[in-house]
RNA sequence: GGGCGCGUAGCUCAAUUGGCAGAGCAAGUGACUCUUAAUCACUAGGUUGCAGGUUCGAUUCCUGCCGCGCUCACCA
């Protein structure tokens, strides 16, 4: 019999003894006096004069350790990322419970009944009186001094990776934090929180590859949407003058550490105004987002200083020529000159080739948050164009640690200019571009009833959390990141065998 | 999809040139009524990811497969 079986009917066998003292191996509801967290901020400073008269608590918990000395012992209970010591002696706590004491295994979930103290060593402590059993582990916990480093059971069991490593809790303890201080901004701005379709007959909004599933009853093929966008702006046409959604976008390409297939953006549309006046409260918003969330404006990442307080200005060709490295740098006329476009890059438009060669050049090195502005119109298919170049469009995007985080534009509300814009998206997949824009007539219908001059933006959730926690790779702040199924794990089978048969 | 790397006990890691697969934690038994990586004694625990090959002999070398990581391509 292997370790792992032996283990399991062990543990079985123990829920036997812990029924037999009168304990339910699977407890239920506890009333508790004080959360963990609580106990330690009303009382971790209190010295052990303050401490009297006893405060009584009442108080549940994971274990993370147990120490047995003979009739009496020590554990931690852990819960809310706060762990407390608990101080079992069997004078105090009596035959029966101190002999369930005895049965506990590291990380089953017990209540203690008992009174705050300090120890020898000065550690608040529960001196407990009473014990409750509330669940039972069958399996056997990650190592408690390294924790749970193996990289594929932290993703595939999070929670174990919860458990085992407490800076793993707090990553999305600031990721929660994060998208609650967008909500209460935008909530603060009058926007309002909607949700639009998850499943679209067209998907459009971006330029992605898509999911495709299939709804039996209609009979017909679906797609998961790469973004939510031209829902958003029906909203706006229908009067809905500020609108967001926090939600999954599913875009259907490569993993990589900044890639997940699914992944969460924040979009928001604010009627009767433009990408200028987004760029302001884009500052505003990002500021305001890392207080939250750090409780300050800098954060360290990958080794550079990220400073959230401003974030700097300046359009693509700026970019292009600022970052420029080695000889023959060029000009502002070089990027207006199409030729030279095409002779720096192999795309076949020169808005093409000058978004081609932004990304080359300059998205790297955008290590500190910042703006970039002034988009070709080949790769923007749903922005406004630039009054004095048509060329190009009213379009930004929020840069910072080399990656985007955000991208805004004034939106094209003209249908007849989207018509086109459709037209030329379906030139560019005649020409097999399979990520170009399709045609949405209903979009266009929609636009025909006329939407105000309008900005809208979205902000990708996961990369800036990323950034605001340190995390390397978007796996880390997503709590159950896509991996290939793992294939038979036989723990039914263990189980069946041993049911009913453990002594 | 390409390239590079990793996979050994439940967890964290060793194993010399190819020569008896080990340790700590966790687990079991015993001692211990203020410990905190508790301590002490003893015990058990392995299809070395899977399948082949080379060899007297493979954790080690080779091939294929599976899984994960990094990276490139694609993208946000």
């Amino acid at each position: 019999m292997s370790l792992e079986d032996e283990l399991l009917e062990q543990r079985l066998n123990r829920i036997r003894e812990i029924e037999a003292l009168g304990f339910p191996a699977y407890g239920r509801r506890f009333e508790f006096t004080h959360t963990l967290p609580r106990i330690a901020a009303e009382y971790g400073s209190k010295t052990a004069e303050e401490l009297e008269p006893p405060v009584s608590v009442r108080v549940s918990g994971r274990l993370e350790t147990i120490r047995r000395m003979g009739k009496a012992g020590f554990a931690h209970l852990s819960q809310g990322g706060t762990r407390l010591q608990i101080y079992v002696k069997k004078d105090a706590a009596g035959e029966r419970d101190f002999q369930l004491y005895q049965l506990l295994d590291i990380g089953d979930i017990v209540g203690a009944e008992g009174y705050l103290f300090r120890t020898r060593t000065g550690e608040l402590s529960v001196h407990v009186t009473s014990l409750h059993f509330l669940a039972k582990t069958l399996l056997s916990m990650p190592e408690k001094w390294h924790g749970l480093e193996d990289v594929e059971t932290r993703y595939r069991q999070r929670y174990l990776d919860l458990i085992a490593n407490p800076e793993v809790r707090q990553v999305f303890v600031t990721r929660s934090r994060i998208i609650a201080s967008f909500r209460r901004q935008l909530e603060a701005h009058g926007f309002i929180e909607v949700e639009t379709p998850m499943m679209q007959p067209v998907y459009g909004g971006a330029t992605a590859r898509p999911f495709i599933t299939h709804h039996n009853a209609l009979d017909i093929d679906l797609y998961l949407r790469i973004a939510p966008e031209l829902y958003l702006k029906r909203l706006v046409v229908g009067g809905l003058d500020r609108v967001y959604e926090i939600n999954r976008n599913f875009r259907n390409e490569g993993l990589s550490t900044q890639h997940n297939p699914e992944f969460t953006m924040l979009e928001f549309y604010q009627a009767y105004t433009d990408y200028r006046g987004l760029m302001d409260f884009s500052a505003e918003l990002l500021r305001q987002v890392a207080i939250d969330a750090t409780g300050g404006l800098e954060v360290e990442y990958e080794g550079n200083r990220l400073n959230f307080g401003r974030l700097e200005r300046m359009s693509m060709r700026e970019a292009i020529i600022r970052f420029w490295s080695g000889e023959s740098r060029p000009s502002m006329d070089d990027l207006r000159d199409p030729d030279w476009l095409l002779r720096h890059s192999s795309r076949s438009s020169p808005g093409e080739a000058l978004a081609e060669i932004f990304e080359r050049v300059a998205e790297p090195c955008l290590i500190q948050p910042a703006i970039v502005y002034d988009y070709p119109v080949e790769t923007s298919p749903l922005s406004k164009n630039k009054p004095e170049e048509p060329a190009m469009v009213e379009r930004f995007e929020i840069y910072a640690a080399g990656m985007e985080l955000g991208n805004a534009y004034t939106e094209l509300n003209d249908p007849q200019e989207q018509r086109r814009r459709f037209d030329m998206q379906l030139a560019m997949r005649a020409r097999g571009d399979e990520e170009a824009h399709q045609m949405d007539e209903d979009y266009i219908r929609a636009l025909s009833y006329g939407m105000p001059p309008t900005g809208g933006e979205g902000i990708g959730i996961d990369r800036l959390t990323m950034i605001l926690t340190g995390s390397k790779s978007i796996r880390d702040v997503i709590l159950f990141p896509l991996l290939r199924p793992e294939g038979p794990l036989g723990l039914a089978d263990r189980l069946r065998a041993l049911d009913g048969r453990e002594r």
